[in-house]
DNA sequence: GTGGTCTAGACCACG
DNA sequence: GTGGTCTAGACCACC
């Protein structure tokens, strides 16, 4: 269920924040349904439970689980937040086109570039 | 010309190779122009030499700029490095577009975002 | 007659623990009263019994109930006892208007604050 | 500067955060001004670093505070910020308030330690 | 030198 | 068994 890619210059517990937030959004993970916990996961996915302590952490205090201490922690669905989650990732993409634009990058490349990506997408998804 | 945001998460000779590649590739900075001294540049923004002089080297790197010893760095002016460069920032955007898909961001409201990043953007360059 | 806030920070055993003492303070439970069975209530609340066992025991050591081997927990009514758990309430009242000065909250607020509680608090109760 | 009590059942890291937010907000440690880098800070108070980290990484996530990588940590002030952090220690205050008023202590008595803390804190100020 | 991340291993509180 | 905190020691990127 969760992938870390070494990689990737992003530390290992922010992939993993990312992936949960993905997977809680999306629906993949529902509302009140149990987290793997710490030391499983850690296990898993061979590294230290101090790592995935830490992501667990984040994305409580992001808001997207909650612990229950010596239970373990649980998925929160708390559909204004995802709003929020949404917000900051518009954010980043609107940036990404500042950049692109600033640099030269053509506003016809930037929609058809956007086009592409989308129609791809909803095909793997659809398929 | 050059301004540091310490506020920035992003590495300083970082910042610096970034605004240094707009204002190569928007032309600001023309073909063998000669870029500010290292030292120059370190005094004019109160950081340290090293960190300039890895921009620059970054920069070479990249094809962006030539070192002549003893007499200093120069813009060099490679229209088809400006095309890879532009693919670069290409594929962050369509990296973006994809992380927003995936955590259900509706593609309509990626194209309304796009649209008024765009226009806000030739509103300012216009003025 | 006892809510488990899972969102609540603090463990479980101390909720009920506060839960308890509320009801034997404000006479909703009666000198002598017997207390639910730690199985029943366990059930009810589908909670571990060890957790209602700690609680309850938590409840003995500061004489609010007392046990009485096979037969179960009774509400003692201790006047004495009550002034002094008012006192550890008024102590902590006291911490928490100490950490608000120090980070510079005016007193006027803090007196408004507590008018505006108070008004509440009683709107709630004789409603 | 930073004192840790060893019979606060809090973290210590928790404790740090609370610490420099007081000295922050009251102005003590200006705007712009450089934190005490994690090693030195652990090595004064012979703790470990990381828990330093993690007080500092805590207090930058809440914008007190903002790391510049290879130069330090320094100091923020964003006046919006501290009326938050006020609102904040509000919520605490009128939460406290309530437990009191539930387990029956009456609103004079409320009132009149109010009163006695304040006059005390503004003695120990002015003196 | 600075902050940031990660591992390894330990201890505690909770259920 | 669960999460939460802390220590010790290491490595990396940055300035």
């Amino acid at each position: 269920m969760i992938i870390i890619d070494y990689n990737d210059k992003r530390p290992i517990y922010e992939q993993i924040v990312e992936r949960f937030q993905t997977l809680i959004v999306s629906g993949v993970l529902e509302a009140g349904e149990k987290m793997p916990s710490v030391r499983t996961l850690a296990v898993e996915l061979s590294i230290n439970p101090n790592t995935i302590q830490r992501a667990y952490t984040e994305l409580e205090r992001d808001g997207f689980i909650y612990a229950v201490k010596g239970r373990g922690n649980f998925v929160k669905r708390d559909t204004e937040l995802f709003e929020k989650q949404k917000e900051r990732l518009l954010a980043g993409f609107e940036k990404q086109i500042r950049v692109c634009l600033r640099q030269g990058v053509k506003k016809e490349m930037l929609f058809q570039r956007l086009q592409e990506v989308v129609t791809d997408f909803y095909g793997e998804v659809t398929a």
